[in-house]
DNA sequence: AACGCATGCAAGTATTTACATGCATGAAAA
DNA sequence: TTTTCATGCATGTAAATACTTGCATGCGTT
């Protein structure tokens, strides 16, 4: 009932563990589909191949579930940290390499971000959540150009409004790309690199 | 039951009108708030003001009024259009123009526009209309800019990725106004001076 | 006064949905 | 072998929900 896992599991076939994550990639799939009501314990437990009860042998109520999911969407501050550390003074490929990992962290994070958009509304810990991801890489994208400027390497400049403007690009491609499917006609690569340089001369530099 | 409003209302009380768009407002309100399914019969009444049954007195089901809520989100394409056309040869006063007014145009579609993100994976119609929003605003101004290239305006460029940038920025701008609502520390009008000035230095005219 | 018409109100129905209970089974652990 | 434990299965339940029907009422038009 609290919580049942001993040491079982290691030996053990495995089972439980596997059956729990198959009602979560189920719930996951059809929450991001659907929507929390959209998604029926039912539908759930069909599309995990499980009967409808053991949905509730693993999980309290369905409400646990969608909050076990929304725990995955961990903070992006430290892959966004890495990406600023990993390269050295080149502002061009700073940018490309922060743009890159950002959207990647968001279809890493496709599914359950989806949901959480969907959901926000009704659950305010989703909501803080959420809400805290775009300001985050504003927030850093802009402190470090501030950081390269006071090297000397970028030229005074309105660094907030430019780093919201390219991290809103990557967000936007995201949603485009993974939410309401568009065929796009820019590639991320050829994206990723002309928002870098246009944003560089945007900046004043080279 | 088919359409059974006649030369009555301009002469009567005027209630059927006034009621049916009572219920318009509730749902729509709900809606956004809480998803299709969320918003029942039951409280869209009660938020209307009007017993439950009159609801269904107007509305052939509960999904006619989805229906009718999605036919307010016209085509953006005439704003955009007399935006793009209203100022003369000036690249900068005409993109702080045209963001202004695709953001308004969000702004004012704000509901209907989140109903649709969210319902978006339900009903196919829906959909199409939404994916064609952004799309049709990165292509206006990409044309629109390459027009300018081509009157000797602009130098060469990747104008499609300019674009996107561009309108990406006021997009998320929306989002994090008026859905996810963060309190975001950049006012609009420097937000949109800003990124106009950015924009143009980065695809190098001035 | 007489009629039409939009609405309120009371009650009901069929379906869906989250969740519970009790029992049988089969495989692993002891 | 015996026990343990996760699971399947059948059945049930209480609430919610979209939608219906029948009747009363009050207002505006004729």
């Amino acid at each position: 009932m609290d919580n049942g896992e001993h040491e079982k599991n290691q030996t053990g076939k495995g089972d439980e563990q596997e059956t729990r994550e198959r009602i979560l990639n189920a719930a996951r799939q059809l929450m991001a589909q659907k929507g929390y009501k959209g998604a029926t314990t039912r539908k759930i437990s069909e599309l995990a191949g499980v009967n409808e009860v053991t949905i509730f042998r693993h999980f309290k109520n369905k409400e646990r579930i969608l909050i076990e999911l929304l725990e995955e969407m961990t903070e992006i501050r430290p892959a966004l940290e890495k990406a600023i550390h990993a390269c050295g003074h080149d502002v061009k490929s700073m940018l490309m390499h922060y743009g890159e990992t950002y959207y990647n962290a968001l279809v890493e994070r496709k599914e359950v971000l989806i949901i959480s958009l969907i959901e926000s509304q009704n659950h305010p810990e989703v909501f803080n959540l959420l809400s805290r991801m775009p300001q985050i890489a504003d927030e850093m994208l802009s402190e470090k150009l501030q950081e390269m400027h006071e090297a000397g390497l970028l030229p005074e400049g309105d660094f907030r409004t430019a780093a919201h403007m390219f991290v809103s690009a990557f967000f936007h491609s995201f949603l485009a790309r993974h939410w309401v499917k568009v065929d796009c006609d820019i590639d991320m690569p050829t994206m990723t690199e002309s928002s870098a340089d246009i944003l560089l001369r945007g900046i004043g530099s080279q």
